[in-house]
DNA sequence: AGCCAGGAGTTAA
DNA sequence: TTAACTCATGGC
């Protein structure tokens, strides 16, 4: 089916660095896995995007997948007209970026993995994960073959040496360590949409592996937390050149988590 | 070849 | 509380 909508662009989605498992087939069309779903993306022009699946599965699941309930032209509105140099070039350049509401545990294992790899690396690691530890499906619609991300029960039962010849590297401890704290009870995942921002952070950094940073990306991405703001290398560098560390997020109350990817897909062009 | 990557944990002060 | 050090691996 065909999605109308003046800020989806899939070229910028697919390479913010938010979601691991969206890959460019070709010029306009993009693979996507998902939970346990597939779909096949192809961007026909500037405001039109057509998915693989019927109208029943996109209102049940994609439509929220990526946010097209929110209304990202009024968001783009306020940082073109509002002052800001920096951000204006950065929304011209990232027109179409969105914030996806992505799939809480795969996000927070991702982002685990995430800590000091390059997001080709990151891209790697996850699809040799769910390689391995994933379930094999066959997508009815388009007939791709593709593996799901592995749920918490199987990486809580993995073995340090399976985990690393995923690439892991030392994070291997951190996976299953945080796939034990899941199962055995000690976070409960589906508590967490239930707290505000602070609280889920600060539950979310008893996990070993997650920090400040991870705990961030975990609320703006698995929780649409858009107040998060998750300070990562690159956005550090921006705070530091760009703003002399003046830069104040208060300032966009409701968006913030908006006007960082905008802000981390920028710069990392120049 | 060597540096850096969407950082976190530990230790020392 | 903050600063320095270490961690495994791949991409460029």
């Amino acid at each position: 089916m065909i999605i109308e909508n003046s800020n989806f662009i899939l070229e910028h989605i697919a390479s913010s660095g938010q979601c691991f498992r969206m890959n460019r087939l070709n010029d306009s069309e993009f693979s996507l896995i998902a939970g346990n779903r597939y779909l096949h993306l192809k961007q026909l022009d500037i405001k039109r995007v057509e998915l693989s699946c019927g109208s029943e599965e996109y209102e049940e699941f994609w439509k929220e997948y990526f946010d097209l309930n929110y209304d990202y032209e009024e968001v783009v509105g306020k940082l073109l007209s509002g002052g800001d140099e920096f951000l204006r070039k950065a929304v011209d350049y990232g027109y179409g970026l969105r914030i996806l509401k992505q799939e809480l545990f795969e996000i927070l294992i991702t982002f685990i993995i995430s800590q000091r790899k390059s997001i080709p690396a990151i891209k790697r690691c996850v699809e040799e994960l769910s390689l391995k530890f994933g379930e094999k499906r066959k997508d009815t619609s388009t007939g791709n073959v593709y593996y799901t991300f592995p749920t918490a029960e199987v990486l809580s039962k993995a073995s340090k040496e399976s985990l690393r010849e995923t690439g892991l590297g030392y994070r291997d401890e951190y996976v299953r360590g945080t796939a034990i704290a899941v199962i055995n009870g000690d976070i409960n995942l589906n508590s967490l949409p239930n707290l505000n921002f602070e609280e889920a952070v600060k539950e979310l950094m008893k996990l070993p592996g997650v920090g400040i940073k991870v705990a961030n990306c975990v609320a703006l991405y698995g929780l649409h937390q858009i107040d998060a703001f998750p300070i990562d290398v690159w956005i550090e560098r921006i705070l530091k050149d760009i703003y002399d560390n003046q830069f104040e997020t208060d300032r966009y109350k409701g968006y913030a988590g908006i006007v960082q990817q905008y802000m981390f897909y920028y710069i990392r062009s120049l």
